[in-house]
DNA sequence: ATTTTATGTAACTTATGAAGTTTCATAACC
DNA sequence: GGTTATGAAACTTCATAAGTTACATAAAAT
């Protein structure tokens, strides 16, 4: 199964764009993820709509934060996205006939839904600020990387 | 991201091979999944090189328990299929040089390595034992339900 | 011994959805 | 009007569990 990377992408994003810039195209948010500015647009499009970034077109157009970092968490991001799937095993049938299977799947959704549910909840304790700030910590603590982020790094 | 459901699997076929019938040809497992004989034996293989079922060629071969359902955990089950990816989201690159994304993926691994420890911990506690008998009590719920498993039933 | 029944395995195809791409419409600034 | 940007539709690619085909191998029945 090939893994789902957008959260990644879109916190990647979302604190350059308050570190290092206020505001990106698509194309520069494109280089900087080494992937196409359409993927961004298609991505960052739902969190617009989400209320978490804006977009403006044209000249000096491109991609803006809607709010603080400390007010976005990691829950507003994967919401925005459309909940997608956490997990990559799951039950071979919904609802079965079979109380045999209807055992096996109470069992495996038990586990899932409190691993969903702590993943939820951290999700939703974890804010843009705090990766932010282990980033900051990070900078402190190898300040020859201060200028290299290890990408095309897009300058204001 | 097309789910693996070769966990919910194997917990199906080998509480039905402890309940209703010693041993049973992939043909007629795959008949009990819906699923196809090949797919039977690479699947039932894995546990098979794990100590948790036996095969034989030939007439009167097939598959067959190798221990009681007691002594076989989820957690066992998970690692003879390999320990394949649970989560179905990801980092976007593994190593990365950007700190930004160090630290962005310091958190998602944070969150996916708590989670990770509750589902492994989780099924290492639960046996087929356990599964069985929550099977034992839908019987009893709906005995209606004794003779019908909602699928082509092997019997011995 | 031959036939039948079964697993073992290699090689290939299919299905699914994120990711990537091409293309063009639309809007804002110069 | 030209340039630069997003918006969106339509399509291709990629990864991998699942499914399929084909055949070798082994055990039991005859």
């Amino acid at each position: 199964m090939r893994q789902d990377h957008r959260l990644s992408r879109m916190l990647h994003v979302l604190i350059h764009l308050d570190r290092h810039r206020k505001h990106a195209t698509s194309d520069e948010i494109a280089a900087m993820l080494r992937t196409n500015p359409v993927v961004v647009r298609r991505t960052l499009g739902g969190l617009r709509k989400a209320g978490l970034v804006t977009s403006e077109k044209g000249h000096g157009g491109g991609w803006r934060l809607a709010r603080g970092l400390a007010d976005i968490s990691l829950r507003d991001i994967y919401a925005a996205l459309g909940e997608p799937p956490l997990f990559a095993i799951g039950n071979a049938q919904d609802d079965p006939d079979c109380l045999v299977e209807k055992a096996v799947n109470s069992a495996i959704d038990d586990t899932l839904g409190e691993a969903q549910a702590l993943m939820l909840d951290r999700f939703a304790t974890v804010t843009l600020a705090d990766i932010a700030a282990d980033f900051d910590r990070r900078l402190l603590d190898y300040p020859a990387e201060a200028q290299r982020f290890g990408h095309v790094h897009i300058e204001e």
